[in-house]
DNA sequence: TTGAGTTCCTATCTTTCCTATATGATCAGT
DNA sequence: ACTGATCATATAGGAAAGATAGGAACTCAA
């Protein structure tokens, strides 16, 4: 039950295009380099982000990423679905394979394991959707402000 | 964000032996059987349930397996980690790779990220343990209760 | 208009993990 | 000893994840 490279990814791409506040937009090329992404793959994942409408792109000589609204209203469930899927409504039961016949004799305890399931994707969608990107950023500035002065000394 | 095949198989087998109350134990083949499950597959997750210590097993010519403790004791969350490995604790940030120096740069992003799925994690575990075998057999039973008596009439 | 730099898109490759199977060893009872 | 079950390891096959390749489309500047 590990986070996937994807969605750590694309929470790092948010959160590097949140914490860059320019006036231009971010280059992918940049990211990569700043959060030790693959170029290639990041283009994916910057892709995926800004057809969930998270981020905006603009192409050309000056082209690059910005997000599309404010940190405080991208949830980090919205990161992760917009990169990795919707996490609900996905499971299928191993005995809803059969096309033809809609018997399926063990129903009862898929659709209970179904329902189970369900539960555990919701818990994990609102432990998700507790942490907005503006969270994130926040943490990151605390986390660094701890650390960098310890070379200052 | 599905749940695996194991997983699944894992529950129903041991929902199988729970609701199996007999005297003497439940071969792996029957179980098979009843749950659509590939028996060489499912010798593999029940020897996992084994080593857990939520099944008992005997060999020879009467031999099977049972419940090691009352489904009351048993929870969700213990089957899914015994079949699966342990949820929480595993997730290695993409950072952590290097062997030798211990600087890492983006320390503070992934620190941060990683607490994050940990606490995901514990909203799967704490979800998945809200269920007992216990409740899963009533429920087995209330639905099997609702749609047997269909065919009667 | 041309060229450079960027995003955008599709296809492919590589590796890892999941599912399932094969084979035989080990054990218990008749 | 024979039968029928669990136990153990190895491995094949396929799906998914991770990463890469190559070029089309677009934007702006000189």
């Amino acid at each position: 039950m590990d986070l996937s490279a994807k969605g750590e990814y694309g929470i790092l791409a948010a959160l590097d295009l949140a914490l860059t506040r320019d006036a231009t937009p971010v280059q992918a090329k940049a990211i990569a380099e700043r959060q030790c992404i693959p170029i290639k793959f990041l283009e994916h994942i910057l892709r995926a982000l800004r057809n969930a409408g998270l981020v905006e792109s603009s192409r050309g000589i000056h082209g690059g990423y910005r997000l599309a609204k404010p940190a405080a209203e991208i949830l980090v469930g919205d990161l992760i679905q917009a990169v990795e899927g919707p996490i609900a409504g996905t499971h299928r039961p191993h005995g809803t394979r059969n096309g033809s016949n809609g018997k399926s004799l063990h129903s009862s305890r898929e659709i209970l394991i179904q329902t189970l399931w369900a539960d555990v994707q919701d818990a994990m969608l609102e432990t998700l959707n507790k942490t907005t990107l503006a969270d994130l950023c926040r943490q990151t500035r605390e986390l660094d402000e701890q650390r960098v002065p310890m070379y200052h000394i």
